[in-house]
DNA sequence: TTGTTCCATGTTAGCGCTAACATGACGTGA
DNA sequence: TCACGTCATGTTAGCGCTAACATGGAACAA
């Protein structure tokens, strides 16, 4: 490639400038250009503004990808959440970027959108191009997938649950608790008829054992498990499908606030304290949301944005303790 | 490096497989490795096979760093959003990105978090990564940006908003002629003193002009307009800070239900329709959850999702038509 | 037979950068 | 004076892969 192709002054033509571009108008080699981008104290001031003055002249932008070539460094980090559209996942994602790109590091991201089969394809995806950690909502659906991450050497991160046997760290919390103490709570209040609506992904199913679990050790009846789509809107028909039903743990806080909308619509909705209320719901997340709506929601918190900032940390430092439980918390409000 | 460092069978050890490593085991050359990766109908199907089964001895997974450098195509798109929680922008980017994974693309995301400095130096970050276009919410916030932008040469995505002089491509819709078409609406409806809450970003800051255009035109007088935090609970106290005020017209719908929270904490909101309203409120993106609550929210609906999947088509094809208004709606429910 | 075409595979060079190791000029103390 | 350290800069090789151009054989028509 000719390097005639820039010329100074006349803005970019066709190819980008290389270092060496840079590194000739300033009439030095291009180490010295390389040095001025990434340790500039080793670079006398006279030659440090000449070569400074040459990157501005050409325009020149760093690339990073010869540069991960060569130092085998990416400065990036893999992240795979089922979907980033209308969850609190968005929360951990932007927790942990703020953590990560104030240090250098990017972002890849992709979404599995809870299919195994396409996040294999993603964590493939992620792995070839090298990032210096992955961190992502859950664990592998697959073996390959467990396989994939455990050859790839890098610090894995596995967010929002406790998996038994986690393939190198965790930042979460324990669903199955979580669905325990929605269930004693219920059960102290004096309901009856307990149900559970969400999705039945793998952190969902693990709220519902232990809402199961608890209510059984109760001496309650099996409650009901009712699987909705991902769409909120399901939520909103599910009272008419849970008769008799007087408490109700949702997987989230939008499943929650779609199925009191639900029971405004039947008219069996009170504007009071929970003991008012026909039918008590909890939901899960605290989204902010909850405390807007009447009756204000009662829910298990979990801070989605301090997961994602574990997760950093966790990717950034190898040693130390490797599973962080960050909890949750019954947050009770007036809707049950 | 010893090519002895990779035992086949005992697991990975120190470096992970090279293609040359591979093509070793499979008693081929190294481009017959690569054909078998990007252009298996090229191949023998018995070399193919010796290959593949290669590969699955090894574990190998295609260093994408190593091909873009030498094929000059990072198959990457980076994306720059003020903020990804809590936010309709999260649906761009889920929207974009389902465009654009199947194709083999990876998703570079970075937030700005509405700070101009902040913004040039993630699009410095992400151009240095040598992504094959860019998408970004809005503009860039000073004449930098745009200067890289323009220098870099590939193709960028405009969105959410329609800019007078774009760089390069637009998806997005008209903010101030939303705000428009709210004072026109909420001045038929008879409402006298209106009010504008919401972020002073540009594109909030558009629709404040247009409604306050309109309202002007309409010989109302000047609207309130008050400036808030990101923080939506700013919103549930900002009644008290409108005396007088009978409409409000809230940048986003999170604002508005927050509003409205203060609304019904304040006594000054039925359950009825929107002409029983003391104060009508109107939002703006079409959040599911305004359907849910009580009374049902009123809001310009805008599909994020589009705005997304529009963008990587943008992203994708150069010829064309490159400014697509995707438009907006106005949804009328029981809030104003 | 002798091109000619096609197919499967190989050789060579280099993408833009950095790690690791020179190099040479200049003090500095004994 | 000179061996030695220090500082600023340079040289060399190579990261793992792909583009572009060979190569050599089989198939086939004239």
């Amino acid at each position: 490639m000719s390097s005639e192709l820039t010329e100074p002054g006349t803005g970019p033509t066709g190819a980008a400038p290389t270092l060496s571009e840079v590194a000739k108008r300033a009439g030095v080699s291009s180490i010295t250009v390389s040095r001025v981008v990434r340790m500039p104290d080793l670079v006398a001031p006279e030659t440090r503004a000449r070569v400074e003055q040459a990157m501005r002249d050409l325009g020149y932008v760093p690339n990073l990808v010869a540069g991960a070539l060569a130092s085998a460094r990416t400065n990036s980090v893999g992240v795979l959440v089922p979907t980033i559209a209308n969850s609190i996942f968005a929360d951990t994602v932007q927790g942990l970027s703020d953590k990560l790109e104030p240090l250098g590091f990017s972002v890849i991201l992709a979404q599995s959108r809870y299919d195994a089969v396409r996040e294999d394809r993603m964590l493939a995806a992620l792995l070839s191009r090298r990032p210096e950690a992955i961190i992502m909502v859950g664990s592998p659906a697959t073996e390959d997938g467990t396989r994939l991450l455990r050859n790839a050497r890098i610090p894995i991160v596995e967010t929002w649950d406790l998996p038994a046997s986690p393939i190198d760290a965790v930042a979460g919390f324990d669903n199955y608790k979580a669905g325990i103490a929605v269930a004693k709570h219920l059960v102290a209040q004096g309901r009856k008829q307990l149900a559970f609506i969400g999705g039945d992904d793998p952190r969902g199913t693990r709220r519902w054992l232990g809402f199961r679990d608890e209510a059984l050790a109760s001496g309650l009846a099996e409650p009901r498990r009712l699987i909705l789509d991902r769409k909120d809107s399901g939520s909103v028909a599910a009272h008419a499908r849970l008769p008799g039903v007087d408490a109700v743990f949702a997987a989230n806080d939008a499943h929650a606030i779609g199925f009191m909308s639900g029971l405004r619509k039947a008219g069996v909705l009170r504007d009071g304290p929970a003991s008012a209320q026909p039918v008590a719901v909890i939901g899960l997340g605290d989204l902010e949301m909850g405390q807007l709506i009447s009756p204000t929601l009662s829910t298990i918190s979990v801070h989605g944005d301090a997961i994602g900032r574990t997760a950093a940390t966790l990717t950034l430092e190898r040693g130390g303790e490797r599973r962080i439980d960050l909890g949750f918390e019954l947050v009770l409000r007036d809707s049950g």
